[in-house]
DNA sequence: TTGCCTGAAAGTGTATACAATGTTACCATG
DNA sequence: CATGGTAACATTGTATACACTTTCAGGCAA
């Protein structure tokens, strides 16, 4: 295929599945339609393999259901599913702060720390799509301090989830001073080491976030 | 290719996958080992195809990486990942009796109550397979009644992290009574409706779990 | 010897052809 | 008219050929 508007050196499977995965996202496609292979290529102009391996990397997203022998089928996130979704980041982010304190070192505290500041300073300029990326690395941050790839894993998995439905509905969020508060009490709490304090703040921002979720759903 | 050795209807691909789960979890390749695409084609007199669907299965998983370019490598379950496994997977079964809890209609909880029976049976049998199938089944049960396919998905992966690994060394069980008591725990709170002794209660079966799972780990 | 270039070999990425399976519509039969 | 079977079609599963990328060994120069 002509490559010129896929631009990008990752792989053509990659670009197929950013693709759909945008779709599914912004609601283009029926819930349970069914993604056809033969269809997709020739719209894509690319072969079935590449579409192949994208079904298989939306499945492992939760973003299509695929079944053998019969194909694949888009699927949405329902309000109830977000909700789902951020109870489950709830639990296991408290979990990860408290994995986080016990092998955190004075260096990746001062990582974190700087982490914090660059929050601040996206926050001061109103920078939304950078304090976005900014809020994701602060998470991720944590998450690899737990030094358990499984957690991190997860949680990365669910990051994304997110991440397509907030880019939409970012700017409707005004309380940024507050977002940038709260994870600044994690991070006090990490620091000081008090595993109790940091699950209890990571507990409520993640039912602030889940809240601001569900306002923004609505429209 | 003929299919004689590989009975089963399923797909190539899901036969290839059983086949190198298998191995992986049986030690059979090294820790980081670079699982080639042409290599296992042949060994198993399969094309790369169902091998490249296998491998996305497998990394799905977390039983593989995969690196664009570069190639599919063996990863193996340390102990050190068994007890994440079973540290993030207490928070979510706790989470999910909760919101089992909520669902909960009289006939689930009968269905419950079934299976519970059943899991005595097993025990007082000393039918140590069967006691295996029922216990997931009673797991899965509480999973599906939260009617959230996110957490069924995610403790549905971890409980099949832990399956293969259980097979091995089942029979150096000897405290069946104990965990039948643990599930039967969890029962009665679901029963009563009793949120905060179910949460309980999950957790600690978890934490025995994962005790158990490590006396048996080091043999 | 060390460092860098280069090219061949190995391996992954993609396209396409063919096989197997599932789906559907139509016709025959009760 | 309802129902079951069957043939044609559509779609997925698998194999194979080719293109692209990475890797690594050997040679050449500093």
């Amino acid at each position: 295929m002509e490559r010129e508007e896929y631009q990008g050196n990752q792989s053509l499977a990659d670009e197929v599945a950013e693709i759909l995965r945008n779709r599914i996202l912004h609601g283009e496609y029926e819930m349970g339609e069914k993604l056809t292979e033969c269809r997709i290529a020739s719209e894509l102009k690319v072969s079935r393999t590449p579409i192949r391996d994208a079904f298989r990397q939306l499945e492992k997203e939760q973003l299509v259901e695929y079944i053998p022998n019969k194909g694949c089928f888009a699927r949405g996130f329902s309000q109830e599913d977000m909700s789902d979704i951020y109870a489950v980041r709830r639990v296991i982010e408290e979990l990860a702060v408290r994995r986080a304190i016990e092998h955190a070192d004075d260096d990746s505290i001062a990582q974190l720390k700087e982490q914090l500041e660059l929050m601040r300073f996206c926050t001061e300029q109103v920078s939304y799509e950078k304090l976005l990326q900014a809020n994701e690395d602060f998470h991720f941050m944590i998450y690899r301090m737990t030094h358990s790839r499984f957690i991190v894993q997860v949680l990365k998995t669910y990051q994304d989830y997110v991440h397509q439905a907030r880019r939409e509905t970012l700017k409707k969020d005004e309380d940024l001073p507050e977002i940038y508060e709260e994870h600044a009490a994690i991070y006090r709490a990490i620091e000081a080491r008090d595993e109790e304090a940091a699950a209890r703040a990571a507990g409520y921002h993640l039912d602030q976030s889940a809240c601001r979720a569900k306002k923004r759903w609505v429209k």
